[in-house]
RNA sequence: GGCUAGGUAGCUCAGCUGGUUAGAGCGUGGCACUCAUAAUGCCGAGGUCGAGAGUUCGAAUCUCUCCCUAGCCA
């Protein structure tokens, strides 16, 4: 009976460019949303831009363009970056969209004619010369406690302390460089706290992780504050109906975008709203996310979804962060990867292959180490899987091009089938290094078995021709499991191994059945080895002078997809282009140590 | 300061509810093979499991204290 799923990545925010941290959850998530699909699952992967915010239109302002330009070019080097990382949408959408707008006023009344909403005066920094009232983040000054200067009106990066805006010494607007004044408003409020019955019962229902739950635990216990939902003109956002000149705040309407994304892709797929989304829905609902944002997808989101009489999320997957080379990512450090810049250098494919090898289903923050990362990409990708193929290939291909009619040792095959269910658990509950271990495993295996028949040696004997066959067959047969089981991570060398195997890889439990009696295309690489330089090169500092105005010009700059070639293999060139090569042969005659260069990428 | 998660071979990490000589991959030393993208196979070296104390017949695994790292909060 196929499940129907819906899943989601968090929203990245439309005013900056996406790096490998987001790629990571995107990765995580793509992974298990082709996985489900290979299983015979009806699952559906919405995404979208969060469009709304004090930063977005700040940052408009100072560009000179509307925020609608900002978002709408963020939007399209983000969907670019996602492609790129081969991450298969049903549909990216935006928070600035017809949809959002009608499902977040519905959702409002809901709240608020249920008695969920309140109202009341809040007190805030105000700039007189922009005319509009500043979140803390947009207020510097003295640290209270600590004296430092230029502190942000949250919080001391000095010493550590917690205040608000109106404790700082001297504060100063960042948007116009004024101090601000203390002016009263009306805010609307939406009350957690008449929901803690429900949060309870919800946290102790097993949707969400041990770690999480703890941390919620201890939020419990500090008590559910009323949360500020609202925010007054200027604010690009959605205003709100029965408040004129006051606006929901961004963090409110920006899972709501989880809806209105799906409902893009409903309306043009003719689907069941109620299906997904009415609170007895017996279809499955799963957020990505960052263990940053865990407060509003276990706390406020399931409780604005019941207290709108929508369903709450079957499950909430945080994921840690991810820190390179054991730092977290600086940008003076040269450590803030962007997609792009990783794009302009390396395929995809190695990389998700590292993130599934070191991702798993808890909120431990993740490591991108380079020198890793090269070493299990040579030798699991190319120097263990593909290897089974490469070495397989010509044997079959010298010998006719065709499969043997049988599996010499069809006992193996079954093993690795078999393994198959065991694997998919792995990859059902987002243990995907596990996973991908045992894969190795199995390659080891796979290479195991061909050294020991060492088709070489009889392919001398004419009269064992078969028996090189089959044993190439064996193992080219093997290598399709592995592909198979790795499908939902590789999906490009997938289709290339498809092509060269003729077979497809869509379905899990294809691989019950083996290939054979056939013929199969010649072989192209299926992968190639990274250039550890190449690698150190993801780190670099930024240019002198570079900003992140002059890094968003950068960007509309038109960039192919590179790297797709290097998984698809290089095409066999003519015979015009080999003759202007120079090839060279040398003698190496004496070889010696060499000092280290003094300075290195560290 | 409180809380949470971590500190296991050179590197990246597994080790569930305590139980034989602590594991994997990579790297490294030796050997073999030469089909394969200098790939593969076999053998070996390498760890006082952050420190100390305790519980137990027995602890990397439980308890306490301390040190270090990251994050959340006041």
């Amino acid at each position: 009976m196929p499940r129907k799923i819906l899943v989601t990545s968090a929203l990245p925010y439309a005013n900056a460019a996406l790096h490998l941290g987001h790629i990571m959850e995107a990765v995580q998530t793509d992974i298990w949303v082709r996985f489900q699909r290979m299983r015979g699952h009806d699952c559906i992967y919405c995404c979208a831009e969060d469009a709304h915010g004090t930063p977005i239109m700040i940052r408009a302002q100072q560009e000179g363009i509307s925020p609608e330009t900002l978002i709408a070019r963020t939007a399209e080097q983000h969907r670019r970056d996602y492609a790129g990382f081969l991450i298969g949408f049903d549909q990216f959408h935006s928070t600035h969209s017809p949809e959002n707008v009608r499902f977040t006023h519905e959702i409002y009344a809901t709240l608020r004619e249920r008695g969920y909403i309140a109202r009341r005066a809040v007190r805030q920094a105000y700039d007189q010369k922009a005319g509009m009232f500043l979140p803390d983040r947009y207020v510097r000054g003295t640290c209270p406690r600590c004296k430092s200067p230029d502190q942000y009106g949250d919080s001391c990066e000095v010493c550590g302390s917690t205040y608000t805006p109106a404790d700082l010494i001297d504060p100063i607007s960042t948007v116009t460089q004024t101090t601000p004044v203390w002016r009263e408003s009306d805010h609307l409020f939406f009350n957690l706290g008449a929901f803690e019955t429900m949060l309870r019962e919800y946290v102790a229902g097993g949707s969400l992780q041990p770690a999480v739950r703890a941390k919620l635990a201890e939020w419990f216990e500090a008590g559910l504050q009323d949360w500020d939902i609202s925010r007054d003109a200027p604010y690009f956002g959605i205003e709100i109906a029965d408040a004129p000149g006051k606006f929901f705040y961004v963090w409110f309407d920006a899972p709501i975008g989880y809806i209105a994304s799906f409902e893009a892709w409903r309306a043009a797929h003719a689907a069941s709203f109620d299906d997904y989304w009415k609170s007895e829905s017996a279809s499955e609902l799963y957020h990505f996310i960052g263990k940053d944002i865990s407060y509003f997808h276990t706390l406020f989101w399931p409780a604005v979804l019941h207290g709108a009489d929508l369903r709450r999320p079957s499950g909430v997957f945080a994921h840690g962060f991810l820190t390179i080379n054991g730092q977290k990512m600086s940008k003076s450090r040269g450590t803030f990867i962007t997609a792009q810049r990783y794009l302009e250098r390396l395929s995809p494919e190695p990389l998700r292959y590292y993130y599934a090898a070191k991702l798993g289903s808890g909120i431990e923050d993740i490591d991108f180490s380079l020198d890793d990362f090269v070493a299990r990409t040579n030798s699991d990708l190319v120097g263990k899987l593909v290897n089974i193929a490469s070495r397989c290939a010509g044997f079959i291909q010298r010998g006719g091009g065709r499969l043997a009619a049988a599996l010499p040792e069809p006992g193996l095959y079954r093993e690795f089938a078999a393994a198959g269910e065991h694997i998919a658990a792995l990859y059902e509950a987002r243990e995907y290094p596990t996973a991908m271990r045992e894969i190795m495993e199995l390659a080891d295996r796979a290479n195991r078995y061909i050294d020991q028949h060492k088709p070489w040696s009889l392919v001398r004997d004419a009269a064992r021709a078969d028996d090189v066959r089959a044993i190439a067959t064996q193992g080219l047969n093997l290598f399709r499991v592995l592909m198979s089981y790795l499908a939902p991570v590789l999906p490009h060398m997938a289709t290339a191994a498809g092509k060269f195997l003729g077979c497809g890889f869509d379905e899990w439990s294809a691989v019950g059945v083996a290939l054979l009696d056939r013929p199969i295309a010649r072989y192209q690489p299926l992968a190639t080895r990274l250039d550890p330089e190449a690698v150190a090169a993801l780190i670099e500092p930024p240019p002198a002078g570079a900003t992140g105005a002059a890094t968003g010009a950068a960007m509309s700059a038109d960039t192919a997809t590179p790297g797709s070639a290097a998984v698809a293999g290089a095409a066999t060139i003519g015979i015009d282009d080999f003759a202007r090569l120079d090839l060279r042969v040398a003698r190496v005659t004496r070889a010696e140590l060499v000092e280290a260069p003094t300075s290195c990428c560290a």
